[in-house]
DNA sequence: ACCTGAACACCGTTCAAGT
DNA sequence: ACCTGAACACCGTTCAAGT
């Protein structure tokens, strides 16, 4: 929790020279990682309608027109936002793996993780060009299931399937955030109406949420895979 | 159609001296459902971000501020315009089918298309609470799965999953908009770094998402059936 | 090169008031 | 019961101007 908040005018007036570049370590010059990071600090602190350009720049001491110099505009703050968070420092080489399952699960929980920990993210992805990151993702996987034997006219709905079961669980995970009175009431609707098979398995009380993401990529997998030798009752 | 909360709306109508100049074709008294209606016909044409009370209430005729007698607020129109376009109508019993699989593949591509038809619903959906529509979706899919032989443990985690992958693709494929300018300055991206992979299976120029769909869907219901008997290679 | 305030064209919603 | 305009506290962004 970095404050930086203004203290006083005295960077304002501390100038002497044409080309200040003060020490103060309160108000380092604007530069696009400087709104990035904060930006980020404002969205996981109030979320998606939380970040605005005036809020921002106040966080950061400045007017609410300087922004504009370094970026384009509020959408272009969301993108650089995103793939922020969207950089993988995953293993640099997973070249030599035996295991390419293990990597691929690895793989995507790690996406997973990296947007349930900046909560705002996950929604933001499907409408936006893709950037380098989320870019960099999608080539790892997709070497990863070439190497595994994928052939390449399975690999786009290989991709893509993955995709979509992340991303919809993500999200879902990222916005589903009810209070214990939230739940009770839900479940308590379910009962009094006409759902009885969904209000007997508690699904809006279910909240193993990495177990059951983990399960269904299983699934998913066992599919997707080109070598399944497991998954098979009859064979 | 929309579930009234409130006392009927047949009151309005049977009114007959208070109020003069109505009866024009043109301008039929506010109401919920009208209000909704309108929405909905906003929605499609602007887009999430086109929706604006102040817009609504001009095409209604009307002040802004009196929609605020029959809604609470703009959450409230996009609450009641979500659940309209999830209203479910299939065939009011399917109690005898013999496919229960091709029954809850018809529910979810019915789902899907219900929701791309309105290409804005998809997003809404994960940040709301549920409504009566999807909810009976989810029953109706839940007491499939269930009589298909679904154990009852594992039934939460086969209705998060496909949940997931219906989620996920419809939220792609709805803000997956790109221009065919855009998806050549795409390719051409990923042509000139480092992304040879996906590059080279056109991972965004791909546009069957019908049949992707599909395809991963199929993967998904093999591994969450309980008899499946195909989709084996090796016993 | 970098930053600024004033101004424009919008928002959602509260409130007191009209019928 | 139903609708209204004025007003408040906000938005993103353009523009001409400052250093």
């Amino acid at each position: 929790m970095m404050a930086a908040k203004r203290s006083g005018a005295g960077s304002k007036r501390a100038r002497a020279a044409p080309q200040p570049a003060q020490e103060v370590p309160g108000e380092p010059p604007l530069s696009r990682d400087r709104i990035v990071a904060t930006a980020l600090e404002l969205l996981d602190a109030q979320g998606l309608d939380g970040l605005t350009m005036r809020r921002l720049a106040d966080r950061l001491g400045s007017g609410a027109m300087s922004l504009y110099w370094h970026v384009d505009n509020k959408e272009e703050v969301f993108d650089l936002a995103l793939d922020s968070v969207l950089e993988y420092r995953g293993p640099p080489q997973m070249v030599e793996s035996q295991d390419w399952r293990a990597d691929v699960v690895h793989m995507l929980e790690d996406w997973r993780a990296s947007m349930l920990r900046h909560p705002w993210s996950a929604s933001l992805l499907p409408r936006r060009a893709f950037g380098p990151n989320i870019l960099g993702r999608l080539e790892l996987l997709s070497k990863t299931l070439s190497r595994a034997g994928v052939a390449d006219a399975d690999l786009n709905v290989a991709i893509w399937s993955l995709w979509n079961y992340v991303m919809g669980a993500t999200i879902t995970r990222g916005n589903f955030d009810l209070s214990d009175d939230d739940r009770a009431a839900a479940q308590q609707r379910l009962a009094s109406e006409r759902y009885p098979t969904i209000e007997r398995s508690r699904l809006l009380l279910d909240d193993d949420w990495d177990g059951a993401f983990r399960k269904g990529l299983d699934f998913l997998l066992d599919g997707l895979a080109p070598d399944r030798n497991f998954g098979c009752k009859i064979g």
